[in-house]
RNA sequence: CGGGGUGUAGCGCAGCCUGGUAGCGCACAUCGUUUGGGACGAUGGGGUCGCAGGUUCGAAUCCUGCCACCCCGACCA
């Protein structure tokens, strides 16, 4: 590509719309413009770099036996009501009303279109396992896009789906993925780790995500350097220091003016806030057919400990969950900063394990100033619910071996999801087993979003001059400088370079333009490409064109006969480069 | 949805407080001089000042409403 010809322009101003790192250099390089708030144009860099990533995608998941093919991007709402996600998702799916007055929907993802399909095609046991994906545009109108491409509302998306007869299939597809999915992102130099995670709207039974650590990330991930335990914080276990033994003494009502903080309880009365009872009122929204109803959730944690609400909302089965207003609070008989369950009505009182094991707690009366002590789980309240609702923290024990814990962000940049028969059961996906026995489909499903792929490995592989792409996914192998003045020697060797290269099959932009050296080198450095071939009469004087890495300061001066072969040599050495950071992955159940 | 901020040429910004019909840098076009790390000079093109009302002889500027975009939070794969 001459450069003299390429559509896009690099820009010497950020806009200012953008703050990531990821952001910035992709629209000054000219890969991508943003049209709406998470809306974005690929421009042909992006395109080249997106469809190697793809195909990167394609060559790991063919190997699985995965077979591509196309879904839709809208559907009709009635396939959504189905499954009941057409009620159970808020504004995030994309909605609108056909000329006809037929409900549709903007994909978000493609579970129901993949199960329909399946319960039209798949009759038998005989024609399973399967694997079928695309790589497809998705839509999820987000409250809150931000960073660029990290977190846009149009995306594409690699997703898989396998279909099994048997939850033994399925382990291995979903092991198989695991694996391709390092294999895919080792491909693209980005690095990752893999947390278990909360199922959320898919569904299902197990799910992993795939992780990129960055300051920049959304997500809380909790991590033990000791044995590599990993979760993201909304699913993540940890060992809760047992409660000393103590025989149970007798409930008493004790004034606490004006204490209405777990610490300034734990002050005044000169206990460890270990020896509390922290409640926390929310509101849940549970779906109940095509309506939803309002629950109130009393849950209890001990003092020292915070209320995760993703456990929460599962253990209550919520749609949502919000903090309850003050009327709510007192509508159940509670006191705001003094509560506790103890005479509560009307409430679904969920009790966090370490807290109904730790005897004589003190906590709150439910009448300003006054708490009680020595309160016992079972004697003086009860629960509906008692299950681990708490919050990992740093330094928590690690829930298998001890350690302490630790907090890192993370973008998530893949997923993948045991749905099992979530789906089929609703949409009847069947097959007849050996014994004849009409049985529902088990499946999986697994994603990776393409432009969120590309924009953490910018985050990642960039300095402060610009972009510094992996070999695998920059949008061209060669940046070739010509700073030939006019027509003449240089600009002669630069043509022929350019020629030659292209029918060597090496990837080439042919920086052609003119201008000074410092803009090409500027730009050249902006776009990021691996390997660079400088053509100038200085170069030539010296006996032929010079060569760098984007990623090293080393120059060297090749005679124009060796350009081919040396460049031919580098690209490999590159390839070479990333293939032996591949390291061997081993599933954590 | 709550809090904060910003909308003036493709990009970055000034002008707004104190009303008088728009300016700077970069980019773009032409010519000349330059040419190995973001050159210089000259000339030129490009803006219904986010939109709609209002106040006024007169509005980028003052008032009201709306919209868009960004950041923080809530939420979310």
């Amino acid at each position: 590509m001459r450069m003299s010809r390429l559509f896009s322009q690099t820009l010497r101003e950020v806009p200012s719309e953008a703050e990531v790192v990821s952001h910035r250099l992709l629209l000054r390089a000219g890969f991508i413009r943003q049209l709406a708030a998470g809306i974005f144009s690929y421009l042909p860099l992006a395109r080249r770099s997106m469809t190697k990533i793809e195909n990167i995608m394609r060559d790991k998941i063919n190997a699985l036996g995965g077979q591509e093919m196309t879904m839709p991007v809208v559907h009709p709402g009635d396939l959504w009501k189905e499954t009941g996600r057409w009620y159970g998702i808020g504004s995030e799916l994309g909605r609108f009303v056909e000329k006809s007055g037929r409900d549709m929907a903007l994909a978000m993802t493609h579970e129901e279109v993949v199960t329909d399909l399946t319960r039209k095609e798949i009759k038998s046991y005989r024609q399973l396992p399967q694997l079928v994906y695309h790589i497809q545009t998705k839509w999820r109108d987000d409250t809150r896009p931000r960073a660029g491409l990290i977190r846009a509302r149009e995306f594409t998306m690699l997703d898989s789906y396998s279909i099994d007869a048997d939850w033994e299939g399925l382990d291995k597809q979903y092991r198989a993925h695991y694996q391709a999915y390092f294999d895919i992102f080792n491909r693209c130099a980005l690095p990752v780790i893999a947390v278990k995670s909360d199922v959320g709207m898919m569904g299902g039974s197990m799910a992993h995500e795939f992780m990129y650590l960055t300051q920049i990330g959304e997500d809380t991930l909790v991590l033990c350097d000791a044995c590599g335990y990993s979760a993201n914080r909304q699913v993540a276990l940890f060992r809760k220091a047992a409660a000393p033994e103590e025989e149970a003494r007798d409930m008493e009502k004790v004034a606490t003016p004006g204490v209405t903080t777990i610490d300034a309880l734990a002050n005044f009365l000169g206990v460890p806030s270990s020896k509390t009872a922290k409640a926390v009122f929310m509101v849940a929204k549970v779906s109940e057919g095509e309506a939803d109803r309002e629950q109130f959730v009393f849950a209890v944690v001990r003092g020292d400990m915070d209320v995760n609400e993703t456990k929460l909302a599962n253990v209550v089965k919520a749609k949502e969950l919000r903090p309850a207003h003050e009327e709510e609070i007192l509508a159940i008989g509670a006191q705001p900063g003094y509560g506790s369950p103890i005479g509560v009505h009307d409430a679904l009182v969920v009790v966090d394990d370490a807290a109904a094991q730790s005897p004589n707690l003190v906590a709150g009366a439910n009448e300003v100033g006054y708490h009680y002590i020595n309160v016992n789980y079972g004697r003086d309240y009860r629960a509906d619910i008692v299950a681990d609702i708490a919050a990992a923290k740093v330094g928590d024990a690690c829930p298998n071996c001890g350690e302490p814990l630790h907090l890192s962000g993370g973008v998530e940049t893949g997923n993948i999801f045991k749905l099992g028969t979530r789906y089929s059961d609703a949409l009847g996906a069947l097959f007849l087993d050996k014994e004849g026995k009409q049985k529902a489909v088990i499946m999986g499903s697994y994603g990776i979003g393409v432009g969120r792929l590309l924009a953490c490995v910018a985050e990642e592989h960039n300095d402060e001059r610009g972009l510094v792409w992996p070999i695998t996914i920059a949008p061209y192998h060669v940046h070739l400088v010509s700073l030939a003045k006019e027509d003449g020697e240089a600009r002669d060797a630069a043509e022929r370079l350019y020629r030659e290269m292209q029918s060597a099959g090496i990837e080439v932009l042919y920086d052609d333009r003119d201008g000074t050296a410092g803009v090409k080198f500027n730009d050249a450095d902006l776009i990021g490409i691996p390997l660079r071939i400088t053509v100038g009469d200085r170069s030539l004087s010296q006996g032929g064109v010079e060569m760098k890495r984007r990623s090293g300061s080393a120059t060297e001066i090749v005679a124009l006969d060796d350009v081919i072969a040396r460049l031919q040599h580098e690209i490999a050495a590159l390839h070479k480069e990333i293939e032996a950071n591949i390291v061997e992955v081993r599933f954590e159940e």
